[in-house]
DNA sequence: GTAATCTCTCTAGCGGCTAGAGCTTCAAGA
DNA sequence: TCTTGAAGCTCTAGCCGCTAGAGAGATTAC
């Protein structure tokens, strides 16, 4: 058993954020001390690892409750694991797309070579959209 | 002269979010009917447009602060501008990489093709990072 | 004149934390 | 055993950039 601060070392999360898990229903109501301290084992650094690591793919806490879940019935089917996970790549698929319109936009404007606001290409573009090349 | 929802149609800015600017000190305080509503110019809308397209490439309110600030001022050198747009890059760029990296692993994580969870690559590697190819 | 549509201000909520106040508990050394 | 300093507790509030809703008043078209 060890305290809240020893699982925030080992996981990498930190000591708020694991409460914050707690009160969100993520992590189980821990076991606590005589003196009403948190203490962990080995199975709530495995879950809380999980979570670490489903939220650095993009899911929500929302969807981290439905995987823990999942994770808990080992004989169901995986079917909506996949589908979620389909979805978070669609998602981040969308959004490289986006930024890739954004880095090209930025890519031009920067090169503006101007000297004065009068004539430079940032402030230029901004005020008026319509100087852009793609859409955003 | 027109109305906050007009503006709103022709800027493509929703009603509480160009009120929300006026707060945040990015428009300034409308001209107002007798009945105390809220009365734009083409400066305005103008304005809007430049807050829009600032915030479409991810400006922050800060950040649009300071870029409004500098467009008044025509005279003056735009070195701030360009530094500004590309932190903005940079930023644009770095978070491409982190989403091809999230890519990437979802790929590989949605291309199990188990039946249950027991066997499922999805929740596995959410259970344990070890497994991932690259790091995120 | 009346009805339908806008607009007003104010407050609260979203997600996913993070920070701080003011207190209690724990663990290591003297 | 006592002390001290670190670590933990709960509770509330704040971050960003909006968004939603209540309950009121203004405007506009017929």
């Amino acid at each position: 058993m060890f305290s809240i601060g020893e699982l925030s070392r080992r996981a990498g999360v930190k000591i708020p954020t694991i409460r914050y898990y707690e009160q969100m229903g993520l992590m189980a109501a821990a076991d606590r001390s005589e003196g009403n301290q948190r203490r962990y084992s080995k199975d709530g650094l495995k879950r809380l690892s999980f979570i670490r690591h489903s939220r650095e793919l993009g899911f929500s806490i929302d969807d981290i409750r439905g995987l823990l879940e999942l994770s808990q019935h080992p004989e169901k089917p995986c079917r909506d694991a996949h589908n979620m996970a389909a979805r978070r790549l669609d998602d981040v698929r969308a959004r490289i797309a986006k930024l890739r319109r954004l880095e090209r936009e930025l890519k031009r404007i920067s090169g503006c070579d101007a000297d004065t606001i009068a004539h430079c290409a940032v402030i230029e573009t901004l005020a008026d959209h319509g100087l852009c090349e793609g859409d955003h």
